[in-house]
DNA sequence: TGTATCGGATACGCCGGTGTATCGAACGGA
DNA sequence: TCCGTTCGATACACCGGCGTATCCGATACA
């Protein structure tokens, strides 16, 4: 058995090296930003050379689409266990906002992260093709989110649950962006917050 | 007259030197990200060495906030004209809505630099500072916009004009980084359109 | 225990940007 | 016309990352 599994037996390491580059990688995007993140960064982080990034890896766009893949699921089944049992609330929509609040607002570096990705992406095509790709499973599957609790709940959308995933996405980097700058008056409601509210209510009918 | 006047002399052709710079500093950002662009790139492009830069600007933050102030001036001025006479529309906020859409939806560009810089500002606090200055002036001038565009119109807020003023940007820009990856289906409506409405709609009562 | 493969370290040559110090041409005022 | 100032070009020394080719210890399997 030399050459015999030639797409199987690579995993002994592997595995747990790109692991370990996967969240080297991900403190270095947060702390100096992606463009300015040099390869041999991330590696000295993870404790490696660049050799071993490499060997895994081509590009550093190619280890962004493994990391994307791996956040984006992480935050999609943190938000569905909030939604769970919501329907049980006597004000589902502002409960439904509270909750998943309480993660997000925690940690904005992610969502920074996958931002300034997006405008990497803008200048490209090659990344830009890579990262829609991933969205497009990203929006289905929040898309879904919405549907099935909006139905769970009995109220109606005004507006399709698929337009209001994308329009909930911008809200959400957009808010995260502009409090880097900006972070309201100190005791002053959250912004994004007040921001759901009003958009869900108007998105919504009984 | 020789050391008389160290500040107001330095003055021919400075101008018209530093008004270059930050078109071709425009460009560049827009092309390849601010990151990512080499002062060598700005200065290429606007036809002289690093020689001309240095001797203007000490940093690319420092050229950065100079081009802030002069876009924003200008976008501020655009929209103030959009707005006036909006009173006379019998749906002034559709009217509203619609009409800036239609200057902002031509280029992105700027708002893209500008989100990328927030993100820079992210990590570096000198930059946060200063774009948190820069960006008070923007918000204070937006906010008595909208204040006297809603007098002007007759409908009061139901929420703070400043807060509202906020959200407008965190969505302009939300929206804006969204659509590099999705543009949405192609016949549908406009994403921004349809967000700022329903929004607008839930800010407003007469 | 031997051995083939795997995975990461090392070493190499290359490139392009950085900021500073200096120089010289253009320009404007008398 | 001449002189002083201004501003941008030039030259210099330096740094750090890049991607590849090669090597060698660790590991699994017979």
């Amino acid at each position: 058995m030399t050459a015999a599994d030639p797409e199987k037996r690579p995993k002994r390491r592997r595995e747990a090296t790109v692991e370990r580059l996967l969240d080297a990688a991900l403190e270095t995007f947060a702390e100096v930003g992606f463009a300015a993140a040099s390869v041999e960064d991330i590696c000295r982080r993870g404790g490696f050379t660049r050799g071993a990034f490499y060997s895994s890896f081509r590009t550093k766009d190619e280890l962004f689409a493994a990391l994307f893949t791996r956040e984006t699921a992480r935050n999609l089944a943190r938000t569905e266990e909030q939604l769970a049992g919501i329907e049980s609330e006597q004000d589902p929509v502002a409960a439904a906002v509270e909750r998943c609040l309480t993660t997000f607002r925690a940690d904005r570096t992610w969502v920074l992260v996958q931002t300034e990705y997006a405008l990497h992406a803008a200048r490209h095509p090659a990344a830009a093709a890579a990262l829609r790709e991933h969205t497009a499973a990203l929006h289905a599957q929040l898309t879904a989110l919405i549907e099935n609790a909006s139905a769970r709940v009995g109220l109606s959308l005004t507006v399709p649950a698929g337009q209001l995933a994308r329009i909930l996405l911008a809200l959400h980097d957009g808010v995260a962006v502009q409090q880097i700058t900006d972070a309201g008056p100190p005791g002053g409601p959250d912004l994004e917050h007040t921001a759901l509210l009003l958009l869900l209510r108007a998105a919504v009918s009984d």
